[in-house]
DNA sequence: GCAAGGACGTA
DNA sequence: GTACGTCCTTGCA
């Protein structure tokens, strides 16, 4: 008999630390470590033939509750970190690989597979047969025989070294200096801090080795320890005698368990390709599934991969998306299916966070370098760290730093204040520096090394603002989270606020800033606050962080978000932090010129419409604008809005205007010139930065339902340019001195999104040719020639093509062209003819948010409507509207975020400098050394052009126009 | 001092 | 008809 036990809990967590590189299934789940063992057990069947071919076979796994040595030593392995986050989903998958494989799989609660191994190999033994362990876990290396009746074989992969190295009594001698027997006694005297086996203090394995080659036992040891001549190591033995007795029975493994399957169970069975190959296809283990079916000579095509572990396109029906996911897991479970093993360990990761209690007490001030270093190593050890910065305000390009908090795990939490004032926060008292803080350079040089790590992973709330706060310090950051972007991947801009995601999945009322500043006249910034509250507040801060992080970041593989969060969400924060940080030069003389004309011409209109009022009012009031048309000079056709106002908008004047109400006119221009002035050339100055003398926007890469940006402080995505004094606005942005504007925008981006997602053939023919868009709908339509065709035609086509990106209706489109709504129902009754398949694509949209809940961009974003099944007839048309609008829209922003991903390495890898500055939805403005203009554009079209390559292949082509010019208005 | 509503700038 | 952010007035605290 030759028996072969693999110890399944061991290889788990060597292969996880051993392959380096985790592959994952399509819907993200990672499967390295399924992967490694699949491997290794076909490559056993494979190498172990002849005289090492195994008859009998098992594989264990540790049971997860306590054992016998709990009870010894109430701190065995408690210094254990939890199992890695990408692990933990693997442990179920081993045990199924096993099953899948036909081969016994073991595992008893209350024991360690070690201890079942002792067992087993103890009867083989007995019974005169042959054992192999295979395993590389140095505790098992006590039962290895001289003989070679027992020997261990270590199959984790590592480079440079053979796949199969075995391990007999020659390479225990090595590892421990004794013989097998002795291996127990030398462990309990060094001890073992991986699973916090006391040992005896200051002895380790070199001086246990000698002692015990000397005396043989620990209990002979102790009782000749007056023998021993140094001092200090016999006082050691002696203090620590009973420790050592305990550290004994804690490495000795256990030779009696009451094994539930008897030896002769587990003789090997041959592989069952209907067990095998369901399992493998579901883990897409293409090459091993092509490998075992050659060497067992079957046909995988013939088995479907097990739908209880197989990538799941979509989610189910449901508004919340975790709810979605746990009702699939419910109905499978009903069906009697296991739930996806992933979808389990989100949900149990959520309880197990829940649950974990909150003692701010346990938070810690970092006063010194000591204190900090000592949290650095605590950080180095954990390799993930939750982290927050506290500064003086909320833009992160005027703000000081105030301090740092991190967290190392649910319940943890470290403060470095750095910038905190003394005094009682009277702004005249104090104003020297608190004591009891870091100096900040000093603290930053310590920090650098942390952030800039690769394998330390940082985790942040909303990323954006502290990489380009930290990056004003000179700190740079790799390896990072962001739990505000884990909560927009998976649920939208539903939650936006720490406060709201702590209340919603931590079940705790979020923390509010403005209990700790004030509000108002009296508001204070974060450097007046007291260091106790500010460490209390910040630790609180990372804390949750971390928590959310654990609860969030499962939920990804879960529910197929790993791709939009990896390779869209989380590397677009560095790339926008650095464009924030940029600015863009904007030119004060310009501005102000402007508004002073501006300011002249509306004094003008203002006077104008009083006189024509007959008396003076505000301007500015719609409500009395309204009551001055409507009421006093009772004009007709007046509308009234939601509330009852009377309507006074552009639409309404202009439409009065045209009738003859020089009131209506000189309003219109009274507003466009103090719109322009009020939001525009009075306000952008004062956004100067002093520091840079540039205007920084802030971008929202979470607000947006469809997956746009959004710009603000100032907005820069609506600066003026439709109408001339408009446009002058935008010739106040300016290229710095030597430096030239270069605009990119897509070309009509929205409208081949749609023909490539609705399939629309003669819209991508058209593209192709690169014909007018709008001209060719115009002539399907309405079957007028394109050459010599009145602007007027082409115009109403160019409505009809955004109304259908827009979700059209009659009444929509009627009051756009200032038509009957049954003529604007006829025109989209003829669309639809023109273009069946546009009507197949908007009924599709609304069919599935009706049935999903939600909407998908074709880079997989969701975009969910809780309220596609409202009893409000309105609310539902809205929603209708919005799900065939957004996945244009949100496609269209996917595609333009993969441009800018890669848009920065592209053109270092050309050698071109390029600084990317703006984004304005379809357009990407950039600063360029004046000269390169011509060797840059041709770079950002290429790479704009292909950013949804390779992820998605469209059907259309993409067109980007790029022009430069010294301002913003030139360039466009 | 703040929230809501109206109006209007952009894609 | 989609998606945003900002300014101003109004009304209430």
């Amino acid at each position: 008999m030759h028996l072969l036990l693999v110890d399944g809990s061991g290889y788990i967590f060597r292969a996880f630390h051993a392959l380096p590189q985790l592959s994952r299934k399509s819907d993200g789940l990672p499967v390295g470590c399924v992967q490694g063992f699949c491997n290794m057990l076909w490559k056993l069947m494979e190498d172990l033939k002849g005289e090492d071919e195994p008859t009998h076979m098992a594989v264990i796994f540790d049971h997860s509750a306590k054992t016998f040595r709990d009870d010894i030593y109430d701190q065995y392995k408690a210094q254990r970190p939890p199992a890695p986050e990408e692990l933990v989903p693997q442990f179920p998958l081993v045990r199924h690989a096993t099953r899948a494989f036909n081969i016994a799989c073991i595992e008893q609660e209350g024991w360690e597979a070690d201890d079942i191994i002792a067992t087993y190999a103890c009867q083989a033994k007995s019974a005169g047969g042959k054992v192999t362990i295979v395993s590389s876990d140095k505790d098992l290396m006590q039962l290895v025989e001289p003989d070679g009746s027992i020997r261990m074989l270590d199959t984790i992969p590592r480079p440079g070294q053979p796949p199969l190295r075995w391990i007999g009594a020659d390479e225990v001698f090595a590892k421990f200096g004794v013989t097998p027997d002795k291996v127990i006694e030398v462990q309990a005297l060094c001890g073992d801090s991986v699973d916090n086996v006391p040992g005896v203090p200051g002895i380790g394995v070199k001086t246990a080795a000698d002692l015990i080659n000397q005396y043989g036992t620990i209990e002979n040891l102790l009782d000749h320890v007056d023998d021993i001549k140094q001092n200090a190591r016999r006082e050691k033995l002696r203090e620590n005698a009973e420790l050592a007795r305990i550290s004994k029975q804690l490495v000795t493994l256990a030779q009696d368990v009451p094994v539930e399957l008897e030896l002769s169970a587990l003789q090997r069975q041959p592989v069952e390709p209907g067990k095998l190959f369901p399992f493998l296809k579901a883990m897409e283990f293409a090459t091993i599934t092509k490998r075992l079916a050659g060497l067992i000579g079957a046909d995988p095509d013939a088995w479907e991969p097990d739908p209880a572990l197989a990538a799941q396109p979509a989610s189910p029906v449901g508004f919340d998306n975790a709810a979605r996911a746990e009702a699939r897991a419910a109905r499978q479970q009903a069906q009697g299916r296991d739930a996806l093993p992933v979808v389990v360990h989100a949900r149990e990761q959520h309880e197990k966070v829940r649950a974990i209690p909150w003692n701010p007490d346990t938070y810690e001030v970092l006063e010194d370098a000591r204190s900090l270093q000592r949290w650095i190593e605590v950080i180095y050890r954990s390799g993930i760290v939750a982290t927050d910065t506290e500064t003086t305000g909320l833009d992160n390009q005027t703000a000081d730093l105030v301090g740092i908090s991190f967290s190392v795990g649910p319940g943890t939490g470290a403060y470095l204040p750095l910038g905190h004032h003394a005094g009682d926060g009277d702004i005249f008292g104090g104003g020297g520096k608190a004591e009891g803080q870091m100096d900040l350079g000093e603290a930053l040089d310590l920090l650098r090394p942390v952030f800039a790590d690769r394998s330390i992973l940082k985790i942040f709330h909303n990323s954006k603002y502290d990489l380009g706060l930290l990056r004003r310090y000179g700190v740079e950051v790799n390896s990072i989270d962001d739990t505000l972007l884990l909560s927009y991947s998976l649920d939208g801009p539903q939650f936006n606020t720490m406060a709201e995601l702590a209340d919603h999945w931590l079940g705790v009322p979020g923390q509010s800033i403005k209990e700790l500043l004030g509000t108002g006249k009296s508001q204070k910034t974060f450097a007046e606050v007291d260091i106790a509250s500010a460490a209390r507040y910040a630790c609180e801060d990372a804390d949750m962080t971390f928590r959310l992080w654990r609860i969030l970041k499962p939920r990804l593989a879960a529910e197929n978000m790993t791709t939009l969060y990896e390779t869209i969400e989380r590397p677009l924060a560095p790339v926008l932090a650095r464009m924030e940080g940029r600015g863009i030069s904007v030119d004060r003389q310009i501005l102000a010129r402007l508004s002073g004309d501006f300011a002249q011409r509306a004094a003008a209109f203002e006077a104008e419409a009083h006189e024509l009022a007959g008396r003076k009012f505000n301007l500015g009031s719609p409500k009395q604008l309204g009551e001055i048309l409507f009421d006093e000079m009772k004009l007709e056709g007046g509308t009234r809005t939601k509330t009852g106002a009377w309507s006074t908008g552009a639409d309404v004047l202009e439409d009065l205007a045209q009738k003859g109400v020089p009131l209506a006119r000189a309003v219109v221009e009274w507003r466009q010139l103090t719109k322009l002035m009020g939001t525009y050339t009075d306000a952008l100055p004062t956004y100067i930065n002093a520091h840079t003398g540039r205007v920084h926007t802030t971008y929202s890469q979470h607000s947006v339902l469809t997956g746009r940006l959004s710009s603000n402080d100032p907005n820069l995505q609506n600066i003026p340019v439709r109408t001339e004094d408009g446009r002058k606005i935008r010739t106040a942005f300016v290229a710095a001195p030597g430096k030239t504007l270069i605009s990119a925008d897509y070309s009509q981006i929205e409208l081949r999104v749609l023909a490539h997602i609705a399939d629309i053939q003669a819209l991508k023919d058209a593209f192709e040719e690169g014909l007018d868009i709008h001209a060719m709908t115009a002539s399907e339509m309405f079957g007028v020639p394109v050459e010599g065709m009145p602007s007027e035609v082409r115009r109403r086509a160019k409505a009809i093509n955004f109304g259908i990106i827009y979700g059209i209706s009659a009444f929509g489109l009627a009051n756009q062209l200032g038509i009957e709504r049954s003529v604007a129902g006829d025109y989209i009754k003829t669309y639809f003819e023109r273009f069946p398949g546009i009507k197949d694509y908007m009924d599709n949209q609304r069919r599935r948010v009706k049935q999903d809940g939600y909407v998908m961009t074709i880079f997989g974003r969701k975009i969910n409507f809780p309220n596609a099944n409202s009893s409000h007839a309105a609310e539902r048309s809205f929603v209708e509207r919005a799900s065939i609008n957004a996945p244009i829209q949100g496609s269209a922003a996917d595609i333009i975020r993969r441009a800018m991903i890669r848009m920065e390495p592209e053109l270092e890898r050309e050698g071109i400098e390029a600084d990317m500055l703006l984004q304005v939805h379809d357009e990407l403005i950039f600063e360029v050394p004046e000269g390169t203009e011509e060797a840059a554009m041709p770079v950002i079209k290429r790479v704009m052009e292909g950013a949804a390559e390779p992820a998605v292949r469209l059907t259309v082509p993409i067109q980007v126009d790029a022009h430069a010019a010294k301002d913003w208005d030139g360039a466009h």
